[in-house]
DNA sequence: TCATTTTCAAACCGATTGGTTTGAAAAGCG
DNA sequence: CGCTTTTCAAACCAATCGGTTTGAAAATGA
């Protein structure tokens, strides 16, 4: 059936994806995805359609892909309060580390492309939805365990955790001393663990 | 001494300000600026060198007539968690209502430019400075009047409020539903309070 | 009135933007 | 082999990018 597509799709679009996530949508051009992505630019047409098809597609490739391997655990089935603290402590590492000036990508999205793209917004709420949902589950877990207090108001504590967990990505992505983010994940994560059994 | 300039530079620097603040740098172009600050091109070059000066005079302008506004309660002499609890309550409250998508300009700037303009990096840097330094102040006033218990912890809760804000910052630029940022806040508020002494 | 200074519209600059077309080589299958 | 499909480089497109130049009108102080 004719000659054989010499690219692997995921593979150009993981290329792509890397690329939009370290510069954003305006900043990257044609002809940067042309070389980054190794591949030609009608080919890279043929594919996604328009660069906005592409940074769409590489979106749901970040929600896919990327998003599990760090946010995953608070969905596995004995997570708790650990989970949590692992997945807040290991931003909180990264705050003002070289290599980690791209954040995160959908949170970059949301500040660049939001206001005016409604294709991004609905995967900016994906991604919220499923940020405040793992901390959710991961809080339903430890109180049903025991882990915490079953006064802990689980709706309140994991919006606080999203909301504070996109204030990092911001302080990630400027790449200023990482005190003040440490600071916060580290109060924050101390006063939920208040409410653990042991010290009532 | 020659014809005077018809326009008032801070005039037409605050309507710049207007339109990087809603569309962030790069999708703002010269011909934007031209039209939206009702000034010529070659005006606005001789005052302002190039867009990336243009830019970085508009966030200055941002940070000294825009952001006094909304925290220098923060740094009244009498500010304390009545402070605090409305400046946080105010952004909550402009969560998911429209017209509030662009968010605010600094943390805007933070995703889309910090990393890799040391320019617009270092204003982001004193921005988070005075907004940690304000809710710092407000919180020692609180310790030394008596309105929060002198086992608050000053620097770590001065961390959290300012992530915090920051998380708020993003919700209120994505157009989400306004309901993750207004929890977050109210319990993270009624958690400042618990450090009150009429409930210790 | 005269020299000076600035504004303003418009033309203009080369470079780059996102996107398309072309045409030939390559590689699969029958 | 022939047929089909795809890749690839390159040329090409109009439009826009950030930025400069031009030249004349307008408004000041001397």
């Amino acid at each position: 059936m004719g000659r054989p597509k010499s690219y692997d799709r995921e593979e150009i679009l993981e290329r792509a994806m890397l690329l939009f996530w370290r510069k954003g949508y305006e900043a990257t051009s044609t002809a940067d995805l042309e070389a980054g992505m190794g591949v030609n630019r009608c080919s890279l047409y043929a594919e996604f359609d328009s660069k906005h098809g592409l940074y769409q597609a590489a979106l749901d490739r970040y929600l896919t892909c990327v998003v599990p391997g760090f946010l995953g655990e608070l969905y596995a089935p004995d997570a708790g309060p650990d989970a949590i603290a692992a997945v807040l402590g290991r931003f909180a590492d990264a705050a003002g580390e070289p290599g980690t000036e791209r954040g995160c990508m959908i949170c970059n999205a949301a500040t660049e492309s939001s206001p005016d793209d409604p294709e991004t917004r609905s995967r900016v709420e994906r991604y919220v939805v499923f940020l405040r949902g793992g901390f959710e589950r991961a809080l339903v877990n430890a109180v049903a365990s025991g882990a915490l207090r079953s006064d802990v108001d689980v709706d309140a504590w994991s919006a606080r955790l999203a909301t504070t967990l996109l204030g990092v990505f911001v302080l990630i992505r400027s790449q200023l001393d990482g005190s003040v983010a440490r600071q916060a994940v580290h109060s924050t994560l101390t006063e939920l663990l208040r409410g653990a059994p042991s010290r009532a």
